[in-house]
RNA sequence: GGGAGCUUAGCUCAGCUGGUUCAGAGCAUCUGCCUUACAAGCAGAGGGUCACUGGUUCGAACCCAGUAGUUCCCACCA
């Protein structure tokens, strides 16, 4: 091995070895798992939506998951992460549909099966962008087990759940005040709505009072805006005035009491309507008195119930007035809101508007305002079957990381809702209701079973024409399934896969989707398999800005991930993304974290430069002593610092585990031990030593390969010729061996004594070239003797020698009750000297007094712990020969 | 409106059983170096009233109470 040095580029370059090892991995089947008489070790992906992107949540999510997985397989572990897509009907509908806008073609002149083709078609071309994103970031998913949640097998599991649940009493259909999102045009659950603190304005409105057959003409109605013979409401949605049914106020509310029996008019519509008195209302809120609006508004729809109000449903599906409200119709919510205000005015019912705060839901997939609906939906019955996910969850058997998420899941599980699972759209599993032309229905895999069914309950029943129910089924109620359908759970329950990888070991995702999908996969798990589907769920945070925003497309605040690996390195941007997020914390991104991952990346190929270009002697020598101790120390310090990185790993302290990693390598091996048994410019290294640090490298590659899986495969293979099977992904995590904390307590002593020389050097400014020497205050057969050589070697010390007095005209330094002496001659400033050891004196007085405070104070003495206090008594003896050490020395100086 | 969390160096965060890992890390900053692996670097240095107030204790960043600020979750005040 000759020198080589120039051949090697000083700069890592990511470009060519990311691709070839990625292949390389794939070709060889490391990534693949099946079912071995190891113990498996099983992440499944959260199935990212199939038409999307790479985003920084995906990074961070995706980083730790293989990290994770990396780590496991070579800790021996049958690794398996599997992969796959949600077919997120709301989200995929939405694009296949302004797709074909952009065509000119609407969905409503399609058929459900022409539409589905078009969204077949485009999931098939966009459909695996997000998957092959993955593979540059080096994610090691088990590609041959890729999963999509609406392929064949996955949709009829879907189905048979449903019917399943169905038969078992847990879902049922019923008309109920949904979430409607009139941009999707569908409802969607509670959980899918974002509230929003808005700007609003709140209007007062005059509706004239009148009795119950009293004449309605223009004239009255003028004459009683006029004389304020008029009941006074408040509102932030006039809109939906047109489709007021009642006026409510509070039963204690003396300024209505007279109004029993009395009627509100409806400006324009001129609809009179009950005051109705209810407890509900805040007597302080606006006027105290409420319009009530069953078709729009879920307090007013309860009220409606409550007092048996008509309904009038005056805003249609996509959010325009409709034929019901009587004015305005087809045009949108928003522009009749100013419309309708200005309209008002102009009539004379409006007494004042106001400024307001006030909070609007919106949806989550659309952005669009959610607008109260009433419809037929399916919904899910939450409160029994939700038990077991609560309880393991309580009683540790499935862990929450970090554990402040206990309390929230608590308090959603103990109020959870029915689940609405009905969804109006197409792009989704097809409910499997049947109905005949009256309405009657039943639940049936398919039209055959459902003709049977019918048959069976009545024959009278039409059954010539069954229609499927147009409706599927909420995305969440495929991916709840998820860790039982990738393995085929549902389809073959018994199944070797299933019965090995189940359940599986971590789930690492956002805390935005605990209630969404964590919460009810493990209901389905419960449900479905009798057992938890994972033992840990690990919460990322956020990826925010530096100002703290969540990133997103819509502020532009996010970066490309793909454009960030190719500036940075995919190894680099992991490390960034993992330097700073402890779990459950939101990561403010900023690329410098990137910076410093390929900063990082950039001196470890550096030290297998240095190594590399070694010329190494042709045969063993004996271990100098410096030699001999470096790799000593390398040997425990290595042992030291994997032990700890194993444990941050095992209480799953990511960032923590990367830090340890990261100072392994740049200040252990590359600072000090490269260093200290780095030759002489133009001298061969001894083999022994040669070796000895080859394996260090090697095992530090190892460490690193879960953070930087590119550049130590790399690096891995060119330091050593290696079968094209041999690759650091399948190797053996080192062991962590026994290690001497006395030698690494020896060690550091010697660490300070070269960093006080060099402070000495930096401080007086004297050249490194410049050689010194070094007396020590001792006698030599304590010294430690093999790091003599190195204080040599890293401080440009010519030789030390061993005195018993102080030295003159020498700076000096203490390390642990020895006396160190640096003669300079005349470069010494007694003046400085003297006033270095004054203030060296005066602190370690101080520290004294309080030591001796503590100890004369008998309430200590009497009450702390025995160890503590034998401490307390060698801080003071300790403090005490160092002031005596210092005076000898001040007095000595002149 | 209810609940939970957070507040430690300029920034991002550790600090696990109250006391030798107790005031830490990384980055940033400052000073000096193009020293023969690395200026994407080396060496050195300076940064903190542990949000505030009180309590418990021999002893508090840590336990308790209150206050302020902040974030998140849940919830049907127009």
């Amino acid at each position: 091995m000759s020198n080589t040095l120039q051949d090697i580029p000083k700069t890592y370059d990511p470009k060519n070895t990311e691709d070839k090892w990625y292949k390389h991995w794939v070709d060889n089947g490391f990534f693949r798992s099946i079912p071995d008489e190891r113990e498996p070790y099983t992440i499944v992906i959260p199935p990212p939506n199939v038409t999307g992107v790479l985003h920084m949540g995906h990074m961070l999510n995706n980083t730790i998951q293989d990290v994770l997985i990396r780590m496991k397989r070579m800790q021996g572990y049958n690794a398996c992460w599997v992969p796959g897509t949600d077919h997120a009907s709301i989200a995929t509908e939405a694009k296949v549909v302004a797709l074909l806008k952009e065509q000119g073609i609407k969905k409503t002149d399609l058929s459900r099966e022409d539409f589905l083709k078009h969204a077949w078609t485009w999931k098939e071309k966009y459909g695996g962008i997000i998957l092959k994103q993955l593979e540059k970031l080096g994610a090691s998913c088990d590609w041959e087990r890729t999963r999509f949640t609406m392929e064949d097998d996955l949709s009829e599991a879907v189905i048979d759940v449903f019917i399943d649940l169905y038969n078992k009493g847990y879902i049922y259909r019923g008309v109920r005040m949904v979430n409607w999102d009139p941009q999707g045009l569908t409802a969607v659950s509670d959980e899918e709505v974002i509230h929003k603190e808005v700007n609003s304005k709140l209007y007062y409105c005059n509706y004239p009072l009148f009795d119950k057959d009293e004449e309605v003409t223009t004239d009255t109605i003028t004459n009683k805006l006029k004389t304020g013979n008029c009941i006074t409401i408040a509102t932030v949605r006039p809109e939906t005035i047109l489709g007021d049914t009642a006026v409510c106020v509070h039963p204690d509310d003396e300024r209505y009491k007279n109004l029993k029996g009395k009627f509100a008019l409806i400006p324009f519509v001129n609809r009179k309507v009950p005051i109705i008195f209810d407890d509900y209302i805040t007597m302080e809120f606006g006027t105290g008195a409420l319009k009530v609006t069953p078709a729009h508004d879920i307090n007013d729809y309860n009220l409606g119930v409550k007092h048996g109000l008509e309904v009038i449903d005056t805003i249609a599906a996509d959010g325009k007035m409709s034929e019901a409200a009587k004015f305005y119709i087809g045009e949108d919510r928003f522009t009749v809101r100013k419309k309708i205000a200005k309209d008002l005015e102009e009539a004379g019912y409006i007494l004042k508007v106001e400024d307001y705060k006030n909070k609007v839901g919106y949806s989550e997939r659309t952005d669009a305002v959610i607008e109260p609906k009433l419809s037929m939906q399916w919904f899910l019955k939450m409160d029994t079957i939700s038990k077991p996910a609560l309880d393991a969850v309580l009683n540790g058997e499935v862990k929450l990381i970090p554990e402040k998420f206990i309390n929230t899941y608590k308090h959603w599980m103990e109020n959870v809702h029915d689940w609405c699972i009905s969804r109006q759209l197409w792009w989704g599993q097809q409910i499997p209701a049947w109905y005949d032309d009256k309405g009657n229905f039943v639940v049936a895999k398919t039209k055959t079973e459902a003709e049977a069914k019918f048959k069976i309950q009545n024959s009278s029943f039409n059954i010539q024409n069954l229609k499927q129910d147009e409706d599927v089924l909420d995305t969440w109620f495929s991916s709840w399934l998820w860790p039982i359908s990738v393995f085929d759970g549902f389809k073959d329950p018994d199944n070797k896969d299933i019965n090995y990888y189940y359940p599986t070991n971590d789930l690492i995702t956002a805390p935005e989707i605990l209630f969404f999908w964590v919460a009810r996969m493990l209901i389905a798990g419960y449900e479905y398999r009798g057992k938890k589907p994972f033992s840990n769920v690990y919460l990322t945070g956020i990826v925010r800005d530096k100002q703290g925003r969540k990133m997103s497309k819509q502020l532009g605040n996010s970066p490309d991930p793909i454009d960030l690996m190719a500036k940075y390195s995919a190894d680099g941007v992991r490390v960034g993304m993992l330097l700073s997020s402890p779990a459950g914390n939101d990561l403010l991104f900023d690329e410098s974290y990137c910076e410093q991952g390929r900063n990082f990346a950039n001196k470890v190929w550096n030290a297998f430069r240095l190594i590399k270009g070694w010329e190494v002697e042709p045969q063993s020598q004996p271990l100098s002593l410096g030699e001999g101790g470096s790799i000593e120390w390398f040997e425990n310090r290595f042992n030291q610092a994997l032990e700890e990185i194993n444990d941050h790993y095992s209480k799953y302290r990511m960032s923590d585990a990367l830090m340890g990693t990261y100072k392994l390598v740049w200040d252990d091996f590359c600072a000090w031990y490269l260093e200290m048994i780095k030759p002489e410019f133009g001298k061969p290294i001894s083999k022994t030593v040669y070796d000895a640090t080859l394996n260090f490298f090697e095992r530090i590659l190892k460490v690193m390969h879960p953070w930087m899986p590119f550049i130590t495969e790399e690096i891995w293979h060119l330091i050593a010729e290696r079968n094209e099977k041999d690759c650091i992904i399948i190797s053996k995590w080192p062991e962590v061996k026994s290690y001497s904390e006395s030698f690494l307590i020896r060690f550091n002593e010697f660490e300070q004594t070269v960093m006080s020389i060099r402070n000495i050097r930096a401080s007086k400014n004297i050249s490194p070239k410049e050689v010194l020497t070094l007396s020590i205050k001792q006698s030599e057969n304590d010294a430690d003797i093999e790091f003599n050589q190195l204080i040599q070697k890293l401080c440009n010390i010519s030789s030390i020698s061993y005195v018993s007095d102080n030295v003159d005209n020498a700076t000096s330094f203490l390390i642990n009750g020895v006396e160190f002496f640096i003669p300079l001659n005349d470069k010494i400033d007694v003046a400085a000297e003297r006033e270095k050891l004054k203030t060296e004196i005066e602190y370690n007085r101080g520290f004294l007094e309080s030591v001796e405070a503590k100890l004369s104070n008998q309430n200590f003495v009497s009450r702390a712990k025995p160890e503590i206090i034998a401490n307390e008594q060698k801080k003071k003896s300790d403090a005490e020969s160092k002031i005596k050490l210092l005076e000898e020395q001040l007095a000595g100086l002149n």
